[in-house]
DNA sequence: AAAGCCATAATTGTCGACAAGTTTGAAACG
DNA sequence: CGTTTCAAACTTGTCGACAATTATGGCTTT
């Protein structure tokens, strides 16, 4: 499942093979928020020795999935408001500067072929309203396109594999809802037009609104949870 | 040395020390940029097991001091122009954002604090003139306390964690030279006037200015080796 | 009965050895 | 003489066992 997307790089060793495996597992919530990792659980549970599972365990951490405490061990993280905001309001400015900097730097050959990428989610979208997957894959595969476009290694390093999965955590979990779904595409269309028109401050600007809407609409679901308990 | 910096948590376990002694070891140069790190050769060196010593690789990878390649090994990273942009065009916006959100959240006892700080440096600087260690020590606590006021943990790790000591490493190997040093006071100044005003659009702006201004002057040291080559 | 303490059990951190992969360099070939 | 091939040497990745630290649970004490 999924494995066309450009954010899924073939695992090479068996740490790699097995970080996969458990990111999936947390992002989807198999092993559940909140909930302690054992080493010689996972090891047994995936098949492998404690070594690769302990680099996976670093770099579950580096993603900010799993905390860890010297001597004591690795939890998956719990979602909250706090944490939400905090995520976000970082999401908001770098992918606003990614928004700048592919504005200036994205050869026109991209920008027709991101083009092309959104007039073929709009068909499948046709074709399957309110399917979530497809959306979801269209989303991330345009936002991780225009941050490629930044043509800044620490800024794609930081958006694509270290804060990626936990935004992730957070809308397979508390999911997009209805209407939300095809107003994203809209907002997808006019970003790219700023691109297109090389308007990187209008692109910024539309970005972050971009954001700011899917934040709101996450933390709504997730205010209804965090009230039960 | 440096042991009271702020940045220095207490190393808890094996890992800890050598990533720390590692860590030093590539900003001040002592390990070459560009060269092969040999893990036998380096836990020789340090008196560990490999153990560690891969667990304390894996981190120096996170904070980009080193790069690894599957199967192959790892390289401490080599300085470039092109990494310098990258890096402080990401600062700048990052470090911007750090400013706006201290102008809004930090507590006024933390604002007093940091300007009595100020005033302690002033005098340090008298005392010691072009003295470079102290005023780095200086500027960098500065600008990690600034970070610590933006109550983001996302944002706080990045640039306290992952894009500090590569920032520390051209500062060190490349050297900030005598005008600029006595000028960074006074943008400093100017910097938490703004964040006690709580105009945290100004203090933004200042702190982009300040950021820039430590980039070209790292730059024009760069290009004078790199033309060298 | 609640709080503190100690021994025990379980977990994490580290070690040395083996397996799998890569680099090196010399011999064979064009 | 340059290129290719291949085997030996070395490096990285993985494993199981041991050491050090933390969590558990029953016992004592007040």
């Amino acid at each position: 499942m999924a494995l066309h997307s450009p954010l899924l790089k073939a695992p090479v060793t068996t740490a790699d093979r097995v970080l996969q495996e458990i990111q999936h597992a947390i992002v989807e919530g198999d092993i559940p928020a909140g909930s302690k990792m054992s080493e010689p659980e996972l090891a047994k549970r995936f098949q492998v020795s404690r070594a690769p599972l302990r680099e996976a365990l670093a770099r579950l951490e580096r993603c900010h999935l799993v905390e860890r405490l010297p001597n004591v061990g690795a939890r998956v993280v719990r979602l909250s408001v706090e944490s939400l905001r905090a995520l976000y309001e970082l999401r908001e400015e770098l992918e606003g500067l990614a928004c700048r900097l592919a504005a200036e730097k994205m050869p026109e050959s991209e920008v027709q072929s991101l083009k092309a990428l959104l007039d073929k989610h709009l068909a499948t979208q046709r074709v399957s309203e309110g399917e979530s997957y497809y959306q979801e894959e269209g989303d991330l595969d345009f936002h991780y396109r225009v941050i490629l476009g930044s043509d800044n290694s620490y800024l794609i390093n930081i958006l694509c594999d270290e804060l990626y999965y936990l935004a992730r955590m957070y809308r397979v979990q508390l999911g997009m809802n209805g209407p939300r779904v095809s107003r994203a595409f809209d907002e997808h269309r006019a970003i790219l037009q700023a691109i297109a028109n090389r308007d990187g401050e209008l692109a910024d600007l539309l970005m972050r609104r971009h954001i700011r809407a899917s934040r709101d609409n996450i933390e709504i679901q997730l205010r209804e949870i965090e009230e039960q308990t």
